[in-house]
DNA sequence: GCGAAAAAGGAAACCGGTGTCAAAACGAAA
DNA sequence: TTTCGTTTTGACACCGGTTTCCTTTTTCGC
């Protein structure tokens, strides 16, 4: 069937249907203002030869592409690969393909390389993931190089149109309420390294909810993390050491909550019977790790497709939500207190 | 200094340096037919102007693209995220971008699908993960397309410009051996899936290295898997309701040597004074699991970095080898028996 | 200083699409 | 049948590069 030739071109298809190559791209477009007659005659043509439109010469002669960048310096790889399937899920049976790349947010040539990625390869737009997506200064490139973008989030980063944003802070509300009603009154916070939105909405919300609850937070019952398993452990260590002893830790993330269970582990420190653990993030750790832990999940996937259609389609994409609401995933590492 | 108006065109950069556009891509590409002091000319209004050829109009004009596609449906995101990054490594300060492709192994449409992609895309070439990557319609896809690939693979799947390897069979029977050293005799195996030619290897390595031991391997000993988590969990409670009880069980990957810890915890069965548990991909779960599992490591950035290679520098890639040793990564999962 | 060979540079066509605008075809009205 | 106003369609230039082929310039031996 498909000959391996040299794929055929729109000159063929309109030589063989016997039209002008112009008819051939009204086709193509779907253009309205064609005979139905001459639609079906060139489709059948098309059809023939296998044609598929060159993406190169579209691209040049529309003065755009068809490639949407995905920036990203996630050290969760499942959060990135959901995020990758949302998107593909939006642009499946579109023209759009997904170009990834990872950036190192500690590289002092970072923005360097992005205005180099993004003038080299003309990208249609960008959707970029936290952490990352916090810099403001790399909004404003995308911007000077009038390169699209949308930024996924934990607060209000940017306009509506250039924003997808989970609501962190309320979830973690949820989260100490749910602790509270189960007894628990000394809870520590595993936070998130300083600078990060996140983590500061994450810390703002503990905050709030337990001071909505009445409830004291001493020193002793925060300790910093960043984001990494290590960290964790060592921030679970200090809570663990100070007394009144905390009943349950809430921490920013799930790697830190399972450096947090290892923490107890060697203390022997039972989780959930004498110490609760809640993560963030649902990542597959959270599942596999023993207790199986309560987590927050949030719906990258879905937040990815609604980014990419933002992105691609921003006007069918206004009737979606901006906003995606996280949700508690009840496991095992919570029990009530003592 | 960049000003935000349309990126400057080649026709700018002949025009300001008062020479032929010809000239102009002379100079983009390393032409040696130049005089020096032309060069130097033309480069600083390059530099003035910050001009970037553009990818698109290239890739008309020669023909081909600089977008080179990453086929995958391993359900390991770690290994996945790692591949990608290789490959970056290969690629970065070139012209040539990634672009991901999740595909459905399950899905009747999978190789139209892909065929639609490769047309559609008119990629430079893919790169093809495990177990995908065990397809052999797929590699005759893209050879029919006139598409490169490269394989990544566990086996000798295909030729050698196609294939990246990494000898499973080699590494099992290190595992065995190391095993045996500490004592164990009654050894279990989680195979993977059948049909999956890392599957196949893993388990074929085992059974080589009992037998070279002269180490008897009944039915009991072994049990199917589907490298998740959950199947991980099953075979392990089959492997341990047989008596004698093994001492030792090899997984056939992480997920599974993880379910392995659980129905273990869940019996009662202690790790690893009682039961030592080696797993197979070095995924994050090994280093987070309790206690840190040891497991066998691949070296898949730098495999992803020859295959990225391999596709798009042929030439400089023939002195990489294509077979890469994996090695075994010690933690705490594994004791003398008893 | 001259002529020829070699080196350097340019004009025009081309890659495979799309936009503009005018010509052709069509249908209805005169 | 002619005319006029709409559709349909096509010719041609253009997007921003590369290639081919030819002209101009430089270099160098004599």
């Amino acid at each position: 069937m498909a000959k391996s030739g040299p794929a055929p071109t729109i000159n063929d298809v309109a030589r063989v249907a016997g039209v002008s190559k112009k008819t051939v791209s009204r086709v193509i477009n779907r253009s309205p203002l064609l005979r139905e007659a001459t639609r079906a005659k060139v489709e059948k043509v098309i059809a023939e030869l296998g044609y598929t439109p060159n993406p190169q010469a579209r691209a040049l002669a529309l003065r755009r592409n068809f490639l949407i960048g995905l920036l990203h310096d996630n050290p969760n790889a499942q959060t990135v690969l959901n995020f990758q399937e949302g998107v593909l899920d939006a642009i499946r049976d579109t023209e759009f393909a997904l170009v990834v790349r990872p950036v190192d947010r500690h590289s002092p040539a970072m923005l360097d390389d992005i205005r180099n990625f993004l003038e080299q390869q003309r990208l249609y737009g960008v959707l970029i993931l936290p952490p990352i997506s916090e810099n403001d200064d790399l909004a404003a490139l995308c911007r000077e190089m009038g390169c699209g973008y949308v930024r996924m989030g934990s607060a209000a980063l940017d306009e509506a149109e250039h924003l997808v944003q989970s609501n962190d802070r309320e979830m973690v509300e949820g989260v100490v309420n749910y602790l509270v009603k189960l007894g628990h009154r000394r809870i520590g916070l595993i936070e998130g390294p300083s600078g990060f939105r996140s983590a500061f909405e994450r810390r703002e919300g503990f905050l709030a909810a337990m001071h909505r609850h009445g409830l004291e937070v001493p020193p002793a019952a925060l300790a910093q993390g960043n984001y990494r398993f290590d960290s964790g452990h060592r921030a679970a260590n200090e809570l663990l050491s100070a007394e009144p002893r905390v009943t349950a830790i809430f921490a920013s993330n799930d790697e830190m909550a399972a450096g947090a269970y290892h923490a107890a582990r060697e203390r022997g420190v039972e989780v959930p019977r004498q110490l609760s653990i809640v993560g963030f993030d649902d990542s597959p750790i959270a599942a596999h790790i023993w207790p199986p832990m309560t987590t927050v999940g949030w719906p990258i996937r879905e937040m990815a497709k609604a980014a990419a259609l933002k992105l691609v389609a921003p006007d069918s994409s206004e009737a979606l939500p901006s906003s995606f609401p996280a949700r508690l995933v009840t496991r095992n590492s919570v029990a009530e207190p003592g």
